[in-house]
DNA sequence: GTATGATTCAAACAAGCGTTTGAAACAGAG
DNA sequence: CTCTGTTTCAAACGCTTGTTTGAATCATAC
């Protein structure tokens, strides 16, 4: 039975179980047992684990990229060579993204999960071909925002969109660590909401006022010792 | 040989490489390894891996979460009954979470990194005794935020701070993803200069504009069952 | 000195891990 | 049908894991 497709059949519990426990948690036992397939299959159609690992990543992530240099293209092209809006340049950029991690039913939300919490702690061979997915499109997304905020300096831009991935992973996260926060009083099924929610309060983020950096050693520092 | 403290050496091993590797992936044999003890000193003074990583957590978090009280208490007694800055309470709050992350010396920043990471992941048995130790923090941030905001909404402050969470979280793993994003090009060994900008961000956020929610068709409000 | 309790140590334990194997089952073409 | 290549299967392979053991070592009190 189940001779339909067992290499999806791998891909789908293996992206589920990672996501509840981690990489080195999950054993292949725990896999080949949820997708109702052999043990040794995993090794005949992957070669390894480690190759399991870098395949559930790739076949999520080069389509959400893909869609967002798709989107930002179309963006530009309408715009003809005028600066976009920030709003308009993040609603791309984590737009796709909550609207992949909306999708419930096809495992999307459990893969950006897994995404969110990998990006903080990449095993050593997991970095290297997710900064190579990356590349291409946070080089396009950055010299678009530098584009659309002339004002502020490079450097902070970068800050500010590393802040975000923050909040999106947080958000995306949810119930694990919003349930420590706020035990049951929030709801996090409504995912046009919180699309809505997150969006502000980034918007917000990236206009607030730029900080006051002590550009030399000449003072003190500004951080309140304790007492 | 190396009997001063056994019980500190292994703790101290066992947080750096945690925080590397992971719970699951770390072994007891390479923390012995690392603080030069005996392989069943673990077992012999912590009962068990798991204790041992409940021990890793709980030697630093009761004092962070003494220091923010504390704080919060001695802002609020010089307030004297009047509502606070809301930056003042942001300032408390992470400001002593980004205080101790500077510790690079002492292993404040190793643990705080961990604890960002395990915050979007608690491994079962870490969940509880976490939600545990925030409990009253939370709370007493919770309504301090609440009224230093009289118009927006208490949801909408925890989602907030639950975004605010993340983006220090983001903020304090720093080289791991900040890499993926920016190759070299952001310094992040700056503690002041990243305090800084990671409170303008944030205090942009929490003052942003509310987002315009869809009621949708259902009247009331979505309410979570209790569990 | 000896006695006592705490700590360290090398060695072993059972259990579980990722991976490999060789045969069985299957599919499609000639 | 036979032949051929692909996929599945149960069983085993080393190897590493967390934990336990019992003797050796240490510190301290009598």
């Amino acid at each position: 039975m189940a001779e339909i497709d067992t290499r999806q059949r791998i891909l789908d519990a293996a992206e589920s179980l990672f996501t509840d426990h981690g990489f080195e948690a999950t054993t292949l036992r725990q896999i080949t047992g949820a997708a109702e397939v052999n043990l040794a299959a995993v090794n005949y159609h992957f070669g390894s684990k480690e190759e399991l690992i870098r395949e559930v990543f790739r076949r999520r992530l080069t389509w959400l990229n893909q869609q967002r240099l798709q989107e930002l293209d179309r963006l530009e092209a309408e715009a003809g060579g005028a600066p976009l809006k920030p709003s308009q340049i993040l609603e791309v950029f984590f737009g796709v993204a909550l609207k992949m991690a909306a999708d419930s039913k096809g495992g999307g939300r459990t893969f950006m999960r897994l995404l969110g919490r990998t990006y903080t702690k990449p095993s050593e061979f997991v970095r290297g071909f997710l900064a190579e997915e990356y590349a291409a499109v946070l080089a396009r997304f950055k010299t678009a925002l530098i584009k659309a905020l002339p004002g502020v300096p490079g450097e902070e831009i970068l800050w500010r969109f590393h802040f975000m991935l923050g909040a999106m992973s947080y958000a995306i996260s949810g119930t694990d660590a919003l349930h420590i926060v706020a035990e049951d009083a929030l709801d996090d099924g409504d995912a046009e909401a919180l699309y809505a929610r997150l969006m502000s309060f980034m918007i917000g983020g990236l206009r607030a006022p730029l900080p006051v950096l002590r550009t030399g050693s000449t003072k003190r520092p500004r951080i309140k010792k304790a007492a």
